[in-house]
DNA sequence: TAAAAAGTTTAGACGAGTCTAAAAAATTAT
DNA sequence: ATAATTTTTTAGACTCGTCTAAACTTTTTA
């Protein structure tokens, strides 16, 4: 059984390794968790110690079999739990992270079966990110960033970056863009990577480079 | 801001001394939280600074205005998930205890008021427990334990009281004893305070002075 | 009403998780 | 390839919530 940061610790190591395919240094956890590197390294240990993790002085940490399991099932929790609150409360999606960071943390494997089948077993969450079945599989098709799409096509709104920020969400559906709009790219700027886009066939936007990357969108 | 053990205090304070009527002594708040007496000692100081309950040495504690106030939200929260996992997930009514006590702390006045609305206000949780509104208001009509009932009138089961165990509550279901069932009395023993009584008209059972004390009616 | 019993508090310790400051290792730059 | 810089770890300390053992206060009993 972890305790709440060591889930914590976890999701971040298992996010910072995107999921689990790289190595991630102390810094990177520190910042990540808003702490100090001493105290990752203390926590690492812990986990080290409890298999989740692998852990190598000086060289960072890399994730196991068994703490991408456990990593993968609070991530359904969280990606549940803000469905839930989209879907069922009528909440914003710019206003579930924090709440599910919360909930994602409660112990009741019948709770989140129930849940998922109250839910009707979604796939992805309030931001198009999949959610992960109980088994921890991950069903994604190919989604790839707004600025990499090649050339002057249509294409579709997949999922949408989050990070810490709300107000990306925010400033989104103010442009009218969401999961599943449809977006025509019609020009890109080539010395900033803006680009100008039409969504849904009504509203011509530009969009930055930055916010271009953290919309991801059908290849 | 409490920390979870403080609220988990405040509250079972708040039950020992029936909603604030009457004042608490250390060794009735250890046994109630499964804790030692010097950690009580401990733990009322730092309620007792934060102005949450009043605390005078060797005579035990009495929980103020505020205290009161806050011990009612956390029931609050504790009733409406409750309500939740039977209304919305089809939790059976003596699953719901342990889940809800972990949900209860989560902080989030929006979700709670989101909450609310989605099941509808509910003025009772699954075993008849009052729901305090938003401001911490309760309405309760009278009720009484089955076994202070005088004579061999008919009676309506207003609620149950669940304290640790849910065995209880799965002998009240499997005789056929629900929230607003109909009871009518047939007669009482004097030699055990046992009661032989009808269930809706249909099924005549025996029912023990220690469960006819925990099934309350309509005067 | 004095002695015994019961209940409560204090003192000191411990684990979890965090921090700062200093030491050690790895990286980079000259 | 050695020096400077950056990153990481260690050491020691602090808070929170807990405990045991001992001291103290209140209540009960004889």
């Amino acid at each position: 059984m972890l305790s709440l940061t060591e889930e914590n610790y976890l999701k971040a190591i298992y996010h910072l390794s995107d999921g689990g395919s790289k190595s991630v240094l102390t810094n990177e956890v520190a910042d990540a968790m808003s702490t100090k590197p001493a105290s990752v390294t203390d926590m690492v240990k812990k986990l080290s110690a409890k298999k989740l993790i692998t852990y190598e002085k000086y060289y960072g940490v890399t994730i196991t079999k068994q703490g991408k399991t456990d990593a993968l099932n609070i991530i359904r929790k969280h990606r549940l739990w803000e469905t839930f609150l989209v879907q069922k409360l009528n909440f914003h999606w710019d206003q579930v992270h924090e709440v599910a960071e919360q909930l994602e943390h409660i112990q009741s494997p019948l709770l989140i079966e129930k849940l998922d089948e109250f839910l009707n077993f979604p796939v992805a969450d309030p931001h198009g990110h999949p959610i992960p079945d109980k088994n921890g599989k991950i069903h994604t098709g190919q989604q790839i960033p707004l600025c990499e799409v090649p050339g002057k096509k249509t294409v579709t709104v997949l999922a949408v970056n989050v990070k810490e920020s709300s107000s990306f969400l925010q400033y989104l559906s103010k442009i009218g863009v969401y999961i599943g709009a449809k977006l025509a790219i019609l020009d890109k700027a080539e010395f900033d990577g803006s680009i100008e886009i039409m969504i849904d066939g009504k509203k011509k936007v530009f969009v930055s480079k930055e916010a271009s990357q953290n919309i991801l969108v059908t290849p």
